[in-house]
DNA sequence: GCTGCCGGGGT
DNA sequence: ACCCCGGCAGC
Protein backbone atom coordinates (compact mmCIF):
# COMPACT_ATOMS: atom_id res chain seq x y z
CA UNK A 1 0.00 0.00 0.00
CA UNK A 2 1.54 3.50 -0.72
CA UNK A 3 1.42 6.47 1.23
CA UNK A 4 -2.27 7.82 -0.98
CA UNK A 5 -3.60 4.17 0.08
CA UNK A 6 -2.45 5.05 3.98
CA UNK A 7 -4.28 8.19 3.37
CA UNK A 8 -7.92 6.71 2.25
CA UNK A 9 -7.61 4.14 5.32
CA UNK A 10 -7.61 7.43 7.37
CA UNK A 11 -3.96 6.69 8.80
CA UNK A 12 -3.65 9.59 10.92
CA UNK A 13 -3.65 8.13 14.01
CA UNK A 14 -3.01 10.70 16.48
CA UNK A 15 -5.42 12.27 18.69
CA UNK A 16 -5.78 13.07 22.29
CA UNK A 17 -7.92 13.94 25.22
CA UNK A 18 -10.44 11.06 24.34
CA UNK A 19 -13.67 10.55 26.53
CA UNK A 20 -12.24 12.68 29.48
CA UNK A 21 -11.05 15.69 27.86
CA UNK A 22 -13.79 18.30 26.67
CA UNK A 23 -10.93 19.83 25.31
CA UNK A 24 -8.46 17.78 23.48
CA UNK A 25 -5.34 19.38 22.21
CA UNK A 26 -5.03 17.75 18.79
CA UNK A 27 -1.61 18.85 17.85
CA UNK A 28 0.41 17.35 14.74
CA UNK A 29 3.67 17.38 15.79
CA UNK A 30 5.37 14.54 13.59
CA UNK A 31 8.70 15.07 12.30
CA UNK A 32 10.45 12.26 10.46
CA UNK A 33 10.87 8.67 9.64
CA UNK A 34 13.34 6.36 10.91
CA UNK A 35 14.03 2.92 11.46
CA UNK A 36 14.95 1.13 14.02
CA UNK A 37 15.70 -2.75 14.69
CA UNK A 38 12.22 -4.44 13.87
CA UNK A 39 10.43 -1.22 14.16
CA UNK A 40 9.93 1.50 11.91
CA UNK A 41 9.77 4.98 13.70
CA UNK A 42 6.75 6.42 11.84
CA UNK A 43 6.49 9.65 13.65
CA UNK A 44 7.99 11.46 16.96
CA UNK A 45 5.66 13.73 18.90
CA UNK A 46 7.82 16.71 20.40
CA UNK A 47 6.67 19.47 22.01
CA UNK A 48 7.96 22.35 19.97
CA UNK A 49 4.97 22.26 18.14
CA UNK A 50 2.79 22.69 20.94
CA UNK A 51 2.26 25.91 22.41
CA UNK A 52 3.08 26.77 25.57
CA UNK A 53 4.74 24.05 26.10
CA UNK A 54 6.47 24.28 29.37
CA UNK A 55 9.06 21.34 27.91
CA UNK A 56 9.66 22.76 24.98
CA UNK A 57 11.81 20.72 22.42
CA UNK A 58 11.16 17.70 24.26
CA UNK A 59 10.27 14.28 22.41
CA UNK A 60 6.69 13.24 23.90
CA UNK A 61 6.17 10.44 22.11
CA UNK A 62 7.56 7.90 19.65
CA UNK A 63 5.22 5.96 17.12
CA UNK A 64 6.50 2.97 16.23
CA UNK A 65 5.50 0.51 13.50
CA UNK A 66 6.73 -3.07 14.50
CA UNK A 67 6.87 -6.22 11.83
CA UNK A 68 2.79 -7.23 12.94
CA UNK A 69 1.93 -4.16 11.77
CA UNK A 70 1.22 -3.03 15.03
CA UNK A 71 1.58 0.34 16.42
CA UNK A 72 3.43 0.76 19.13
CA UNK A 73 4.02 4.01 21.21
CA UNK A 74 6.40 4.94 23.08
CA UNK A 75 7.91 7.95 25.35
CA UNK A 76 7.33 9.94 28.55
CA UNK A 77 4.65 9.34 30.98
CA UNK A 78 3.28 12.52 30.94
CA UNK A 79 2.46 12.23 27.02
CA UNK A 80 -0.57 13.73 27.02
CA UNK A 81 -1.75 12.81 23.45
CA UNK A 82 -0.32 11.24 20.26
CA UNK A 83 -0.85 13.22 17.25
CA UNK A 84 0.33 12.98 13.98
CA UNK A 85 0.10 14.44 9.92
CA UNK A 86 0.89 12.99 7.06
CA UNK A 87 3.87 14.90 5.58
CA UNK A 88 5.18 15.28 2.58
CA UNK A 89 8.13 13.62 3.75
CA UNK A 90 6.21 10.53 5.35
CA UNK A 91 4.22 10.15 2.60
CA UNK A 92 7.59 9.38 0.57
CA UNK A 93 8.43 7.10 3.21
CA UNK A 94 6.30 5.86 5.20
CA UNK A 95 6.02 1.63 4.61
CA UNK A 96 2.82 0.16 4.04
CA UNK A 97 0.48 -0.75 6.96
CA UNK A 98 -2.43 -2.61 6.91
CA UNK A 99 -5.45 -3.04 9.16
CA UNK A 100 -4.83 0.11 10.96
CA UNK A 101 -7.21 0.46 13.01
CA UNK A 102 -8.73 4.19 13.86
CA UNK A 103 -9.80 3.34 17.61
CA UNK A 104 -8.13 5.43 20.47
CA UNK A 105 -9.03 4.31 23.83
CA UNK A 106 -8.41 6.02 26.90
CA UNK A 107 -6.27 3.19 28.87
CA UNK A 108 -3.49 4.03 31.46
CA UNK A 109 -1.48 1.15 31.86
CA UNK A 110 1.57 3.19 33.36
CA UNK A 111 3.78 2.04 31.40
CA UNK A 112 5.63 3.08 28.45
CA UNK A 113 3.95 1.25 25.42
CA UNK A 114 0.52 1.85 25.44
CA UNK A 115 0.09 -0.45 22.09
CA UNK A 116 -1.64 -3.94 21.42
CA UNK A 117 -3.00 -5.70 19.09
CA UNK A 118 -6.42 -7.09 18.73
CA UNK A 119 -7.42 -8.77 15.81
CA UNK A 120 -4.52 -8.10 13.56
CA UNK A 121 -5.37 -4.68 14.06
CA UNK A 122 -3.02 -2.43 15.82
CA UNK A 123 -4.57 0.24 18.53
CA UNK A 124 -3.19 3.27 19.45
CA UNK A 125 -3.77 4.11 22.88
CA UNK A 126 -3.49 7.33 24.14
CA UNK A 127 -2.70 8.27 27.56
CA UNK A 128 -4.66 10.95 29.44
CA UNK A 129 -2.34 13.41 31.50
CA UNK A 130 -1.45 16.81 32.46
CA UNK A 131 -0.51 17.28 28.75
CA UNK A 132 -4.59 17.10 27.99
CA UNK A 133 -4.61 21.11 29.25
CA UNK A 134 -2.33 21.99 26.85
CA UNK A 135 -3.58 24.10 23.81
CA UNK A 136 -2.20 23.09 20.52
CA UNK A 137 -1.54 24.57 17.49
CA UNK A 138 -0.89 23.01 13.97
CA UNK A 139 2.56 22.44 13.48
CA UNK A 140 3.93 24.98 10.98
CA UNK A 141 6.43 23.36 9.57
CA UNK A 142 4.54 20.62 7.84
CA UNK A 143 3.59 21.51 4.53
CA UNK A 144 -0.18 19.82 3.70
CA UNK A 145 -2.32 20.53 1.09
CA UNK A 146 -5.81 21.39 1.73
CA UNK A 147 -8.16 18.61 0.81
CA UNK A 148 -5.51 16.37 2.07
CA UNK A 149 -5.36 18.05 5.49
CA UNK A 150 -9.10 18.17 5.32
CA UNK A 151 -9.07 14.21 4.61
CA UNK A 152 -6.56 13.85 8.24
CA UNK A 153 -8.65 15.94 9.86
CA UNK A 154 -11.81 13.95 9.19
CA UNK A 155 -9.81 11.07 10.05
CA UNK A 156 -8.67 12.45 13.38
CA UNK A 157 -12.59 13.55 13.78
CA UNK A 158 -13.47 9.64 13.47
CA UNK A 159 -10.60 8.54 15.82
CA UNK A 160 -11.50 11.02 18.62
CA UNK A 161 -15.36 9.83 18.29
CA UNK A 162 -14.11 6.32 18.78
CA UNK A 163 -12.33 7.75 21.43
CA UNK A 164 -15.42 9.37 23.60
CA UNK A 165 -16.99 5.68 23.16
CA UNK A 166 -14.45 4.63 25.67
CA UNK A 167 -15.16 3.69 29.61
CA UNK A 168 -15.40 7.05 31.32
CA UNK A 169 -12.94 8.63 33.00
CA UNK A 170 -12.84 11.18 35.83
CA UNK A 171 -11.51 14.54 34.93
CA UNK A 172 -8.13 15.28 36.18
CA UNK A 173 -7.40 17.51 38.69
CA UNK A 174 -4.81 19.07 36.54
CA UNK A 175 -6.91 19.98 33.87
CA UNK A 176 -9.34 21.79 36.38
CA UNK A 177 -6.34 24.08 37.29
CA UNK A 178 -4.92 24.07 33.96
CA UNK A 179 -8.24 24.99 31.99
CA UNK A 180 -10.26 26.77 33.78
CA UNK A 181 -12.24 28.34 31.14
CA UNK A 182 -14.74 25.71 30.72
CA UNK A 183 -17.90 26.68 31.48
CA UNK A 184 -21.01 24.49 30.67
CA UNK A 185 -21.83 26.64 27.63
CA UNK A 186 -20.14 27.41 24.98
CA UNK A 187 -16.67 28.76 25.16
CA UNK A 188 -15.89 30.74 22.03
CA UNK A 189 -11.73 30.89 23.01
CA UNK A 190 -12.08 27.14 22.20
CA UNK A 191 -13.44 26.66 19.30
CA UNK A 192 -11.58 29.57 18.07
CA UNK A 193 -8.48 28.22 19.21
CA UNK A 194 -8.65 24.88 17.48
CA UNK A 195 -10.31 26.40 14.62
CA UNK A 196 -7.44 28.83 14.03
CA UNK A 197 -5.51 25.64 13.96
CA UNK A 198 -7.21 23.84 11.18
CA UNK A 199 -8.08 26.79 9.25
CA UNK A 200 -4.14 26.88 8.51
CA UNK A 201 -4.65 23.88 7.01
CA UNK A 202 -7.72 24.08 5.23
CA UNK A 203 -8.08 27.88 4.54
CA UNK A 204 -10.03 27.21 1.67
CA UNK A 205 -12.81 25.66 3.10
CA UNK A 206 -15.92 26.95 4.13
CA UNK A 207 -15.91 28.08 7.40
CA UNK A 208 -19.43 26.36 8.36
CA UNK A 209 -17.61 23.35 7.48
CA UNK A 210 -14.60 23.96 9.40
CA UNK A 211 -16.78 24.68 12.40
CA UNK A 212 -18.72 21.10 12.15
CA UNK A 213 -15.15 19.59 12.02
CA UNK A 214 -14.01 21.12 14.76
CA UNK A 215 -17.58 20.34 16.49
CA UNK A 216 -17.50 16.61 15.72
CA UNK A 217 -13.92 16.85 16.54
CA UNK A 218 -14.25 17.94 20.02
CA UNK A 219 -17.84 17.71 21.22
CA UNK A 220 -18.87 16.19 24.21
CA UNK A 221 -22.24 14.68 24.28
CA UNK A 222 -23.55 17.06 26.73
CA UNK A 223 -21.76 20.23 25.84
CA UNK A 224 -22.25 19.48 22.14
CA UNK A 225 -26.32 19.97 22.94
CA UNK A 226 -26.02 23.30 25.03
CA UNK A 227 -23.81 24.26 22.20
CA UNK A 228 -26.27 23.52 19.74
CA UNK A 229 -29.23 25.19 20.99
CA UNK A 230 -27.71 28.58 21.49
CA UNK A 231 -28.31 30.54 18.22
CA UNK A 232 -27.22 33.67 17.18
CA UNK A 233 -29.98 35.40 16.01
CA UNK A 234 -29.56 39.61 14.69
CA UNK A 235 -32.47 41.77 16.19
CA UNK A 236 -33.45 44.72 14.31
CA UNK A 237 -32.98 48.03 16.56
CA UNK A 238 -35.11 50.46 14.75
CA UNK A 239 -37.75 52.12 16.84
CA UNK A 240 -40.77 49.62 17.74
CA UNK A 241 -39.43 46.89 15.85
CA UNK A 242 -39.02 44.12 17.52
CA UNK A 243 -38.32 41.58 14.68
CA UNK A 244 -35.76 38.56 15.18
CA UNK A 245 -34.36 37.12 12.05
CA UNK A 246 -31.94 34.28 11.78
CA UNK A 247 -29.26 35.67 9.27
CA UNK A 248 -27.64 38.64 8.88
CA UNK A 249 -28.30 38.99 5.51
CA UNK A 250 -32.22 38.77 6.48
CA UNK A 251 -31.96 41.64 8.70
CA UNK A 252 -30.14 43.83 6.72
CA UNK A 253 -32.36 43.31 4.23
CA UNK A 254 -35.45 43.87 7.02
CA UNK A 255 -34.04 47.28 7.83
CA UNK A 256 -33.27 48.00 4.16
CA UNK A 257 -36.51 47.38 2.73
CA UNK A 258 -38.55 47.87 5.89
CA UNK A 259 -36.95 50.86 7.39
CA UNK A 260 -34.66 52.48 4.91
CA UNK A 261 -37.36 51.80 2.27
CA UNK A 262 -34.84 50.47 0.00
CA UNK A 263 -34.60 47.94 -2.54
CA UNK A 264 -33.78 44.66 -1.38
CA UNK A 265 -31.36 43.89 -3.86
CA UNK A 266 -29.71 47.56 -3.95
CA UNK A 267 -26.46 48.03 -2.90
CA UNK A 268 -27.06 51.98 -1.96
CA UNK A 269 -26.90 51.49 1.72
CA UNK A 270 -23.42 50.80 2.05
CA UNK A 271 -24.24 49.02 4.93
CA UNK A 272 -26.27 51.69 6.68
CA UNK A 273 -28.14 49.08 7.81
CA UNK A 274 -25.35 47.57 9.92
CA UNK A 275 -26.09 49.99 12.44
CA UNK A 276 -29.65 49.14 12.74
CA UNK A 277 -29.48 45.16 14.16
CA UNK A 278 -27.61 43.88 16.59
CA UNK A 279 -26.93 40.07 17.10
CA UNK A 280 -28.27 37.96 20.55
CA UNK A 281 -27.60 34.81 21.47
CA UNK A 282 -30.58 32.73 21.24
CA UNK A 283 -31.62 29.95 23.21
CA UNK A 284 -33.04 27.53 20.77
CA UNK A 285 -34.06 25.03 23.31
CA UNK A 286 -36.33 27.67 24.10
CA UNK A 287 -37.20 28.90 21.19
CA UNK A 288 -38.68 25.51 20.01
CA UNK A 289 -40.77 25.04 22.46
CA UNK A 290 -42.02 27.97 22.21
CA UNK A 291 -42.98 27.31 18.17
CA UNK A 292 -44.14 23.70 19.15
CA UNK A 293 -46.57 25.27 21.15
CA UNK A 294 -47.50 27.28 18.20
CA UNK A 295 -47.68 24.53 15.50
CA UNK A 296 -50.40 24.04 13.99
CA UNK A 297 -49.77 20.40 13.87
CA UNK A 298 -48.22 19.90 17.28
CA UNK A 299 -50.27 17.35 18.70
CA UNK A 300 -49.44 18.92 22.42
CA UNK A 301 -50.53 22.59 21.28
CA UNK A 302 -52.48 23.71 24.29
CA UNK A 303 -55.38 26.85 23.66
CA UNK A 304 -53.08 29.70 24.86
CA UNK A 305 -49.07 28.40 24.79
CA UNK A 306 -47.96 29.47 28.09
CA UNK A 307 -44.03 30.78 26.32
CA UNK A 308 -41.43 31.62 28.70
CA UNK A 309 -40.51 33.57 25.27
CA UNK A 310 -42.88 34.04 23.54
CA UNK A 311 -43.20 34.27 19.50
CA UNK A 312 -45.60 36.07 17.38
CA UNK A 313 -45.51 34.83 14.14
CA UNK A 314 -45.59 37.75 11.65
CA UNK A 315 -46.13 36.52 8.18
CA UNK A 316 -44.75 39.23 5.80
CA UNK A 317 -46.14 39.45 2.94
CA UNK A 318 -45.11 40.89 0.02
CA UNK A 319 -47.54 41.74 -2.72
CA UNK A 320 -46.33 42.64 -6.57
CA UNK A 321 -49.77 42.74 -7.80
CA UNK A 322 -52.82 44.85 -7.32
CA UNK A 323 -54.39 42.61 -5.60
CA UNK A 324 -52.45 43.28 -2.22
CA UNK A 325 -54.55 46.70 -2.25
CA UNK A 326 -57.81 44.66 -1.11
CA UNK A 327 -55.77 41.85 0.56
CA UNK A 328 -56.24 43.85 4.71
CA UNK A 329 -59.46 43.80 4.29
CA UNK A 330 -60.21 40.31 2.69
CA UNK A 331 -57.27 38.73 5.11
CA UNK A 332 -58.92 40.28 8.09
CA UNK A 333 -62.63 39.56 8.61
CA UNK A 334 -62.36 38.69 11.46
CA UNK A 335 -64.55 41.03 13.73
CA UNK A 336 -66.92 40.67 16.63
CA UNK A 337 -68.36 43.96 16.93
CA UNK A 338 -71.56 43.18 15.41
CA UNK A 339 -73.30 39.99 15.28
CA UNK A 340 -74.37 40.26 11.29
CA UNK A 341 -70.53 40.53 10.63
CA UNK A 342 -70.06 37.57 12.65
CA UNK A 343 -71.10 35.36 9.60
CA UNK A 344 -69.06 36.87 7.63
CA UNK A 345 -66.66 34.79 5.60
CA UNK A 346 -63.39 34.80 7.09
CA UNK A 347 -61.75 34.81 3.91
CA UNK A 348 -62.20 36.18 0.48
CA UNK A 349 -61.11 33.51 -2.72
CA UNK A 350 -59.69 36.62 -3.86
CA UNK A 351 -57.43 36.58 -0.65
CA UNK A 352 -53.98 34.90 -0.93
CA UNK A 353 -53.78 32.70 2.17
CA UNK A 354 -52.01 34.02 5.21
CA UNK A 355 -49.63 31.23 4.79
CA UNK A 356 -49.83 30.54 1.51
CA UNK A 357 -46.93 30.87 -1.27
CA UNK A 358 -47.00 34.91 -0.92
CA UNK A 359 -44.94 34.12 2.46
CA UNK A 360 -41.78 35.22 2.01
CA UNK A 361 -40.29 35.69 5.68
CA UNK A 362 -41.65 34.05 8.72
CA UNK A 363 -40.07 36.33 11.64
CA UNK A 364 -39.69 35.29 15.25
CA UNK A 365 -40.70 38.19 17.50
CA UNK A 366 -40.14 38.25 21.50
CA UNK A 367 -42.86 40.08 22.72
CA UNK A 368 -45.17 39.93 25.83
CA UNK A 369 -47.50 37.23 25.64
CA UNK A 370 -50.45 37.82 23.40
CA UNK A 371 -53.72 35.74 24.16
CA UNK A 372 -54.76 34.52 20.85
CA UNK A 373 -57.25 37.23 20.00
CA UNK A 374 -53.98 39.44 20.39
CA UNK A 375 -51.55 37.69 18.20
CA UNK A 376 -54.26 37.62 15.59
CA UNK A 377 -54.45 41.66 15.92
CA UNK A 378 -50.84 41.52 15.84
CA UNK A 379 -50.92 40.24 12.35
CA UNK A 380 -53.84 42.27 11.30
CA UNK A 381 -51.53 45.33 11.95
CA UNK A 382 -48.22 43.77 10.58
CA UNK A 383 -49.86 43.05 7.65
CA UNK A 384 -51.58 46.22 7.05
CA UNK A 385 -48.72 47.90 7.96
CA UNK A 386 -46.48 45.96 5.13
CA UNK A 387 -48.98 46.56 2.49
CA UNK A 388 -49.57 50.28 3.47
CA UNK A 389 -45.66 50.31 3.24
CA UNK A 390 -45.61 48.19 -0.63
CA UNK A 391 -48.43 49.79 -2.31
CA UNK A 392 -46.58 52.40 -2.64
CA UNK A 393 -46.28 54.86 0.14
CA UNK A 394 -42.49 54.86 1.40
CA UNK A 395 -41.93 55.09 5.09
CA UNK A 396 -39.43 57.81 6.66
CA UNK A 397 -38.02 56.03 9.82
CA UNK A 398 -39.52 58.47 11.85
CA UNK A 399 -43.22 58.64 10.19
CA UNK A 400 -45.97 56.36 11.27
CA UNK A 401 -48.11 54.76 9.03
CA UNK A 402 -50.52 57.04 9.23
CA UNK A 403 -52.41 57.51 6.07
CA UNK A 404 -54.56 60.55 7.20
CA UNK A 405 -55.62 61.70 10.55
CA UNK A 406 -58.62 63.41 9.36
CA UNK A 407 -59.63 60.22 7.63
CA UNK A 408 -59.29 58.20 10.85
CA UNK A 409 -58.95 54.67 10.10
CA UNK A 410 -61.94 54.27 7.71
CA UNK A 411 -61.63 52.20 5.01
CA UNK A 412 -61.84 52.94 1.54
CA UNK A 413 -64.51 52.01 -0.28
CA UNK A 414 -64.56 49.26 -2.04
CA UNK A 415 -64.97 48.24 -5.63
CA UNK A 416 -68.43 46.21 -5.70
CA UNK A 417 -71.20 47.11 -6.07
CA UNK A 418 -73.55 46.30 -3.03
CA UNK A 419 -76.85 45.46 -1.83
CA UNK A 420 -78.09 48.57 -2.60
CA UNK A 421 -76.40 48.59 -5.86
CA UNK A 422 -77.49 45.54 -7.14
CA UNK A 423 -81.27 45.04 -5.81
CA UNK A 424 -82.30 48.56 -5.82
CA UNK A 425 -84.27 50.37 -3.19
CA UNK A 426 -87.05 48.23 -4.46
CA UNK A 427 -86.13 45.02 -3.28
CA UNK A 428 -84.49 46.35 -0.06
CA UNK A 429 -85.58 42.91 1.59
CA UNK A 430 -83.17 41.48 -0.51
CA UNK A 431 -80.51 43.07 0.71
CA UNK A 432 -77.88 41.61 3.49
CA UNK A 433 -78.76 42.72 7.03
CA UNK A 434 -75.61 44.80 6.80
CA UNK A 435 -76.98 46.61 4.07
CA UNK A 436 -80.05 47.48 5.12
CA UNK A 437 -78.63 48.48 8.39
CA UNK A 438 -76.76 50.90 6.57
CA UNK A 439 -73.45 49.10 7.66
CA UNK A 440 -70.46 47.44 5.29
CA UNK A 441 -72.15 44.97 2.74
CA UNK A 442 -71.43 41.16 4.18
CA UNK A 443 -72.60 39.94 0.61
CA UNK A 444 -70.57 41.17 -1.61
CA UNK A 445 -67.13 42.08 0.07
CA UNK A 446 -64.13 43.95 -1.53
C1' DG B 1 -75.81 63.64 -5.70
C1' DC B 2 -75.16 58.86 -4.99
C1' DT B 3 -73.27 55.48 -2.32
C1' DG B 4 -70.91 52.94 1.44
C1' DC B 5 -70.62 52.59 6.05
C1' DC B 6 -69.07 54.37 10.73
C1' DG B 7 -70.71 55.72 14.96
C1' DG B 8 -74.24 56.03 17.87
C1' DG B 9 -78.81 55.55 19.71
C1' DG B 10 -83.29 53.16 20.49
C1' DT B 11 -85.84 49.04 21.70
C1' DA C 1 -78.87 41.41 20.18
C1' DC C 2 -81.30 43.59 16.89
C1' DC C 3 -82.62 47.52 14.39
C1' DC C 4 -82.38 52.15 12.68
C1' DC C 5 -80.40 56.43 11.21
C1' DG C 6 -77.40 60.79 11.17
C1' DG C 7 -73.62 62.04 9.09
C1' DC C 8 -69.23 61.72 6.90
C1' DA C 9 -66.42 60.81 3.01
C1' DG C 10 -65.28 58.79 -1.52
C1' DC C 11 -66.72 58.72 -6.13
Amino acid sequence: MNSEGLLNKSWAFGISGCSSAPRPVCNVGLRASDRKANCKIIATVDSSTIQSDPLSGRILCTLLLDNDGAVKEQGSEDIAFCATTLTTERKQTQPAVSNMVQTCEMEDRGGQERSCTRGGSAEVRCQHSAWSGLHARTSSHIPVPVHRAHREVMAAAALTSLCTTGPPRPEPPARESSDQSVPSTPSPPLSTDISKGFLLLSQGDDVTEESEITHFLFEDPIPRKRRNSMKVMFKCLWKNCETVLSSSSGIQRHVRTIHLGRNGDSEDSEGEEDFYYSEMEVNMDTLSEGLSCLTPTSPTMPTAPPLPTVISLRAELRYASPLSQSAPSALCHIRTDHAYQATAPLSSPTAPSMFGPNKVETNFSWQPPPTAQSTQIHLDNMMERRLQHTSGTKLHPTATPTPKPSSGNRKPRGEAKKCRKVYGMEKRELWCTACRWKKACQRFTD
